[in-house]
DNA sequence: CCTTTAATTAAGTAATTACTTAATTAAAGG
DNA sequence: CCTTTAATTAAGTAATTACTTAATTAAAGG
């Protein structure tokens, strides 16, 4: 799926939806849309244009009339982000093998002297930067417990 | 599920779903969801009580620190709604047997004389209104083509 | 108690969104 | 061609949202 969180944004609006569930039932043209949801065509238009954008939909002509149809592949790769989400694991926390700086934390009283955090404590008080990545442990391990 | 539209809301947004990504990892304080994404502590305690609302996280205390957990059990359920979705089958249209009014269909052409459509071929040419839900058949069937 | 700390809430702002009406586009068909 | 029709796009608006900084709340711990 090429962007996920555009698809998620498509799809997380009532009056989307409402059009979702109807077009994988009948084959409506916009102006019927627009009937049965209470809005004006150009409104559904507009509605429709985020759910093809998001490779929701495909459209087709037919005469006058645009009928759009949902793209079920979509829908499956959604179901599918969403079932790898919810696999993922639990990864337990191993501070002292994976050195954890719990002593440090608790020398950590920098703002006693109105001073900046030196780098020796730095780390284990705040936690990485985000370009400090080995460290995953500051803040979401027991440490704080202690 | 309760209330899948603010489910998907909360959802469908970068921050809050690299939260959920983070959460079913490990059991970061806030502030260190706050490091790791490069945002103010509010902004994230702001974005857990949207996650907070729609029942996808809870969370607990642990001495000072706030540590949110996935309910996993509510991302099962939404995955449980995509796939009702997904299996909603399409509806053949059967205008004759339906009673689909495809002759009247041509009858209408009432912006010619600037009148009201006369309530003989007003379903017809616009279809039902909301309250008509006898006959689900204008809009989206082959009657258009004729 | 009093101070520190983590998290939340309040207040404000810029950007986005969901609609409206009016104008435009494009196919159908005399 | 010219008119009709269905859909889309343009322009504008009120409501919502994603953030910020500042103020507040509540637990921890000397």
């Amino acid at each position: 799926m090429k962007n996920t969180i555009a698809v998620l944004k498509a799809i997380a609006d009532d009056t989307r939806l409402k059009i979702i569930r109807l077009l994988l039932q009948h084959n409506y043209c916009v102006g019927a849309l627009a009937r049965r949801l209470e809005l004006t065509e150009a409104a559904i238009s507009q509605h429709l244009k985020v759910l093809r954008e998001a490779d929701l939909l495909v459209g087709e002509r037919r005469g006058h009339f645009m009928h759009y149809d949902v793209d079920r592949k979509q829908l499956r790769a959604l179901i599918s982000e969403f079932e790898e989400l919810a696999a993922i694991q639990r990864e337990g926390c191993q501070p002292k093998k994976e050195g954890c700086m719990q002593k440090k934390r608790e020398k950590c009283r920098v703002h006693e002297s109105g001073k900046e955090c030196p780098e020796e404590v730095r780390f284990a008080c705040h936690g990485p930067r985000a370009d400090e990545k080995e460290n995953l442990h500051n803040g979401h391990c027991n440490c704080h417990e202690s």
